[in-house]
Formats: C-alpha cells, structure tokens, sequence
DNA sequence: TTGCATACACTCATTAGTCAGTATACTTTG
DNA sequence: CAAAGTATACTGACTAATGAGTGTATGCAA
C-alpha cells in the first residue's frame, strides 16, 4: 500500500481548507495550494483529476470534525436544551470575533458554486448540514422535545442565518439573537404543550 | 444636463445584475457584462471606473426593489403578524421553485468578497439586510408586538437561514419551516406575556 | 525492472484594465 | 453667422498577468 501518498495527499487537502477558507474557491489557485502544501502543481494533479475534486476533498475533509466541534460545544453544557443551545450560539459569536474567522465554509462554497449543479462539493455540503439537523434532531428526541425534527431544522435555519448575517454585517452579536431565538423554539414547545394539555 | 449617458449605465447595471446573480461575481468578466449590455468594455469604463464599481453598483439598484417586494408581501396579507410572515415565507419559498433561482444576491457577493473587507458592495449588502430588518421591526410595533426589534432581527436570522438553506439543499420547503418558527417566535411573544402577567 | 511519486516547462484560454482614436452635439468667439 | 473649440459617448486593438491542465522526464523502492 502507498502509505507516503495519503500523507502528501492530505498535506495538500490541509492547505486547500486553509486557501479555500480563506480565500475563497476561485479566488485561489491550484499553483496557489501546491505552493502551500511544498510542491509542484504536477504532483498535485497526481493525487487529484481536477482542480473540482480538490474542492469537494476540502468539504469533505471539513465534514466530521465540525459535526464534532459543534456538538462538542452542545453536550459540554449540563443544563436544558434551551442551555445547551444558548452555549452553541455562544460559542459561533465567539468564533466570529476572531480575525481569521471567514463565514461557514460549506455556506460560502454553496454560493460559489451555485452555477455547477451536481458538483460533488455542493453534496457534501448538503450533506454536511443534514447530518448536522440530523445530530440537534437526535439530542432533541432524548431530551423529550415535542417535534424533534421539525425544531432541529429551525434551530439549523437559525445557525445557517447566524452564519450569513454574522459575514455580511462582521457583527457577532447576530449569533446571541439566533441563540436566543432558538431557546424560545425549545422552550415555548414546551409552553405550548402544556396549554394543550 | 447628458441624458444618454443615464440610459446607458443603466442599461450596463442591469446587465451585470442579470449576469452577476446568475452567475456569480468572479464567474462574470466585464467583456460578459459589456457584450450582453450591447456594447464594448471600453465604453463601460467609460462609465465604471472598476469591476469594483460595477458590484456595489448592481446591488445598490438592486436594495430598493427587494425591500419593496419582500413588504409588498407582508402588507398583502390580512391577519396577524404570523399570517403575515407565513406569507412572506411561502412567496420565498415560491421564488425558491424557479429554474432561475439562485438564492440572495446580497448574501452571495458576500461569501464571494470575503477577502476585501470595506469593499462598497459589502457595505451594499449590509445596508440593505439592516433596512430590511427596520422594516420587519416597523411592522412588529405598529402591531403591537414585545421587543419588535428583536423580533425583526429573529425573522432576519430566519429569513438568511432560509435562503442559505434553500441553496444548500435546493429544497423550497426550508423557507415553509422557517415560517413556521418565525409565527412561532411573533405568537409565542404573546403567550409570555399573558402568562407574565 | 516495474510502477509509484515527483518536478520542470509548456500550452491555451481568459481577464482586468489601457492606448489611441472617432463621431456627434453643444458652446464660445472672431 | 460661421469657424473653431470642447465635452460626451463610444470603439477596436492591445497588454500584462494569471490560471487550469498536460507532456515528458527523473529518482527511488520493492
């Protein structure tokens, strides 16, 4: 087996996240990435097809370790899911002050590439999210929560909004207003029910 | 006073809006814009000074006109403000349906300028979400609604988080669950109250 | 000695922006 | 009033740089 070929393989997907993030995805190169990752534009096109697939290693790779930042920051919290929430928010407001700090890749990616349907980067975006909704859905339903589902994907419309207007104002304070919405979605479920009741 | 020269830029403005939403900024050059506006590039540098210019010059026209459909929405409903919101979601999700969608324009020059922090279609962009949002809150008091600000800022949240989704997923029915959450959080602002008092 | 991994040097297309100039209409002056 | 000047609106051809992708050659390990 080609061992030395998944670690320079990943050194050039490492610098791809980092250009790409940055950067953006056109406005980056693929001479750009080789650079960063210490070698040639040639070697590069011997571990990816296309400059297309580099884009989709680079989502891909962003993937899992998001879900676990993201929950981590969620099951940190003892306390109820309107706490728990609260911390999330808190912590994407936190993400927003520092200056490298760049929007949500996945979000950022699926408006550059609103032109090239299919591509596999877009599905791994899609996908991404979904197992997101899927991961607040799951801790929704341990917790009791009326309509998991439904309430894991408005908690996500909340932190895909908190992404966008947190990027087009550089204002961190819109992810606490999300949190807080998003505390009175879990919290006001519960309200509801009980006037039902 | 030169008469022509109004026609004209005009004309290229709304070119580039075409061609810049359509495609996206990066992915547009200035002969596209010149060629589709019937002219040649040098003619519009003669009007732009940049494709700089011409980006914050696409979405400055496009500010207004947004703002006016999106309340032409809302003030067509008759009902609470829930009835009004879930109108406003259902036409986005609507608009969401058509081959030509390609989500917010303002929040996608956003992801794509990342990189150049005051460039003036940023300003553009935030300008025009901070309106959008006044309008919302103008709304929310008028009728009577706690804390309308928050409010308004709440259903932007969704209303981005809508957008986004809906790109990401290419899936209408995102905004139709955001709606919901926006009546939930502008109804809900009642039901505390009560049990407050 | 085969095939994996790397690099140099190249092609071809594209792109933001510029040079130098033309046609037309309006204004000033002898 | 006619001639000359001046600003407006426009163009074709160009530059200099960049970028995705490739043909071919080299080093090295099993």
């Amino acid at each position: 087996m080609p061992k030395n070929a998944t670690i320079t393989r990943d050194r050039i997907v490492d610098a791809a996240s980092k250009l790409f993030y940055g950067h953006g995805i056109r406005a980056v190169s693929v001479d750009d990435v080789a650079a960063r990752a210490g070698l040639t534009k040639r070697t590069l096109y011997y571990h990816f097809r296309s400059k297309d697939d580099l884009i989709a290693a680079y989502l891909v790779a962003r993937d899992e370790p998001t879900i676990v930042i993201v929950m981590g920051w969620m099951d940190a919290v003892q306390g109820t899911l309107a706490d728990k929430l609260e911390a999330v928010f808190a912590q994407m407001a936190r993400l927003g002050r520092h200056p490298k700090w760049r929007g949500c890749g996945f979000l950022r990616t699926a408006a550059e590439l609103v032109t090239t349907p299919g591509h596999p980067a877009l599905k791994a975006g899609s996908a991404h999210k979904k197992k997101l909704e899927a991961e607040f859905a799951s801790r929704f339903a341990d917790a009791g929560l009326d309509q998991p589902e439904m309430r894991a994907r408005q908690v996500m419309l909340l932190f895909d909004g908190a992404f966008s207007a947190m990027l087009t104002h550089r204002d961190p304070s819109y992810a606490e207003a999300a949190g807080q919405a998003a505390m009175d979605l879990v919290r006001d479920e519960k309200a509801r029910t009980k006037r039902r009741a």
